[in-house]
DNA sequence: GTGGTCTAGACCACT
DNA sequence: GTGGTCTAGACCACG
């Protein structure tokens, strides 16, 4: 079951976190291709933000191909993951490694829980995506 | 020798920019505990950006205790990174890792190319300690 | 009623007395948390001091977890007081216990006098949180 | 034996960390009436500060009247406490009282706690007194 | 020389 | 409307 929520301390912004969520939700096969997204003013209500800031999130979404906005008939998750280049990957990628590399190591980590970090999180999402 | 740089078009905040630089010259050994980093004048005028950009960008760095603003003496490397368990640097490190993995999913990455470019980050940062 | 006023005699920095203020309003239980704050915009122009100045309070105040600045939405008072040992209290509040005892000395007054005044300064926060 | 130190990372300005030394050891009658205080070269070279900083300490603490600098002689504890009425003294310490109230309530604290601190930081004191 | 505070005003991002 | 960032420039405090 998807279920959305905004943090309204982390002071990341809420449009992003919905984002965020959006990409987490298809990215462990919870959302696939075709399914359905609660619509605009539906989202908006239940979770109590204006509505300018869902129509953000979704246009954003789109924009990167991750969903599509059907006038009149609804929000869905795009057919296909966009297909890229394994150069494109790392492009994308390699600053966020990078990210997660300097910040560990400014926090006195070992490489080794950088690395277990990351392959506990992969794992969660491939487990997910088995159990669908 | 270190360098600071701002790209203006990354739509990242100068200020911000250049904190993930100076915490990057620290994890690489660059610079080290004790050492001066350059003043407020000094760095504004080389980067061409107002003063007020840096001293945000340092307080900044300062609140986290990466630096040490010292009035009248200048601005100098913290003397020893940041005591804290590994529960806490896991619940620091643990969101950058779930967006990596969720990122890389959805660019159709492989477990197998986030892992590398996570080592291979790691290892450009020891790589540079050793050399120091 | 809160009201804020800055004295510009006092040598104390504008945005140093606004954080006490909020302190004080926080502490007497006039604020409560959930509460709104005045506007960045909206404070400066009644105090007339700059915008700029009323960030700067409004930021440090964030950094301590007093309050939390949301984009779009205003400032607000942070939902619960930071939890700490009392080891943690007494590491924050000796110095500045110190600080009176000896200033009570030189002053040439009796311990009476100090134990008097502490006791009347939190009778008054009590007095006022009874109130509201 | 009395010993001055200056912490550069507490923020507070060296020159005032001199001053709240001088005057606790005055307080705690470490330093008496006519005892003499180190050179400004003195000092200033133990410590590994400025020679202004002292300059700028000893010139506060003569204005209050806590000590008397003797062209050519020395720096030297004034013969007595400063003479002032009890209105006097409120008007001084009431501030700090005030401050160490509203910050004990903004850590959490009882209200207990911060008399067992003042109470505490005045007993070392007197004790102190009482062994000289 | 250093950092710290403040003003006046602009433009952007978020809700 | 809200907060967030940045510029240009002044003046003060500290060492």
């Amino acid at each position: 079951m998807i279920h959305f929520q905004i943090n309204t301390q982390s002071g990341v912004p809420a449009y992003r976190q919905l984002m965020d969520q959006v990409k987490y939700y298809i990215a462990s096969g919870i959302l696939r291709a075709g399914d359905r997204l609660p619509s605009i003013r539906e989202l908006a209500h239940t979770l109590g933000v204006n509505p300018a800031t869902i129509v953000k999130a979704y246009g954003e979404l789109q924009h990167e191909g991750v969903i599509e906005l059907q006038h009149g008939r609804g929000v869905f998750v795009s057919e296909s993951a966009p297909r890229m280049t394994d150069a494109k990957r790392r492009e994308i990628l390699r600053p966020l490694a990078r990210q997660l590399a300097v910040e560990a190591m400014q926090a006195g980590s070992s490489g080794e829980l950088v690395m277990e970090l990351v392959e506990e999180e992969l794992g969660k999402l491939r487990k997910k995506r088995g159990e669908e």
